[in-house]
DNA sequence: AAGGGATGGTACCGATCGGTAACATCGGTA
DNA sequence: TACCGATGTTACCGATCGGTACCATCCCTT
């Protein structure tokens, strides 16, 4: 039973609820009704808020990549004018999330794979959202002054990416722990890609603020 | 209009056809009305071969997955006793083959993506699928030499699988070739530490045959 | 020519789904 | 108390979809 308390307002209500069974079974895979009946209302409700379904869809993925970009303005707020630290924490909490999606991999990706319709209201949402982020990345490689910076986010976001859509065929643990490794290499190595098999235990976090 | 010649028999118009209309449309976005007409058929001929839509779309799946270690094997057959070359073929085949879903991406990521029922049947043929994919390029790891063939192999897989899914979101150009020189690098460092980013057009291909 | 297996055509069923209409109810405000 | 906006309830519509029954063909073999 995926119930959330009354006290919240109904749409707030709606988009948790929706939230968790698009995660879960997919957007195709839960009805509108499901959605309101869950969230203890009825469809009624639901379509006095939003527009159609498609609609929901796209102000539940808005939500998640606002969600996304408040941890970019937090980690960058913690970690100012040190490109390599924020990178490095960017991943370090792409790392952590792997564990809530070992089942069903990115909510991100699969709905993209669920919404072939380019015109789709959600889709605007998470192609400006994947364009920005990598832009992010490609900033922070050039601030970072790494040799080749275009290359050097390419290989971050491929390196995120992949490792997000291996979740759910290899351990979510190893894939953290692999992915953390490969990511201080890097680091390490100024972007001089590479990679490398650092010492078995090598430390996880390494700031390496630099003035 | 999706038509097959008729001189195939049934069974392989139909597969050809989903194969076009489940990458282009999705898995859920395509009915098997769509699918027997555009094979030049109709349902009634489809069931008679496949026991339902979710056995015609295991069946696509282990069509892909079939025709991929058939890459697999040959290029194990052309460049025998040679691990690091057989990880830069399949790398370049990858990469190649991202020319062909730049609209989609990943047919296999996608089907995965819409089949959130975990004993679905073509589950159970992507999942062996990618396990054993990641097995092979372990063993290839390991017989390379490179110091750390798990974690090595690891960032194999993420470098590709997270290339494929980039496809979408960054230039397929730039996606292949950055994923080209990235691999590249990796290999001559023989997976130990960093080293110098490759210069601007650096080789494509290295063989390094070693013996 | 006769037979039979594979195929094509059509119509249909039951279920689900997105979306809407019409009305009842509740809670706060003036 | 009277009112009004937001919410709950029920029933329904039209469309789509997976799957099946029934029968007409066609082609190959004997």
């Amino acid at each position: 039973m995926t119930t959330t308390q009354p006290t919240q307002p109904p749409r707030q209500r709606i988009l948790a609820v929706a939230d968790d069974l698009f995660r879960r079974h997919g957007i195709r895979g839960v009805g509108v009704e499901a959605i309101a009946e869950a969230a203890g209302t009825n469809k009624m409700t639901l379509y006095r808020h939003f527009e159609s379904k498609d609609e929901l869809i796209a102000e539940w993925m808005r939500g998640i990549v606002a969600q996304k970009d408040r941890v970019w303005d937090e980690l960058m707020a913690q970690n100012p004018n040190n490109p390599t630290a924020q990178l490095v924490e960017w991943s370090r909490r792409t790392a952590d999330a792997f564990a809530q999606m070992e089942e069903r991999g990115s909510a991100i990706l699969n709905a993209l794979a669920e919404l072939p319709e380019a015109d789709h209201p959600a889709r605007k949402v998470i192609d400006e959202h994947r364009v920005r982020e990598h832009e992010r990345i490609l900033v922070l490689c050039r601030d970072a002054e790494f040799s080749d910076p275009e290359l050097t986010a390419d290989q971050f976001y491929f390196l995120l990416e992949g490792a997000k859509s291996c979740v759910r065929c290899i351990g979510l643990k190893r894939v953290g722990e692999h992915l953390m490794q490969l990511v201080d290499t890097m680091v390490a190595s100024r972007g001089n890609a590479g990679t490398s098999a650092p010492p078995r235990g090598s430390p996880r976090k390494r700031p390496s603020r630099r003035p």
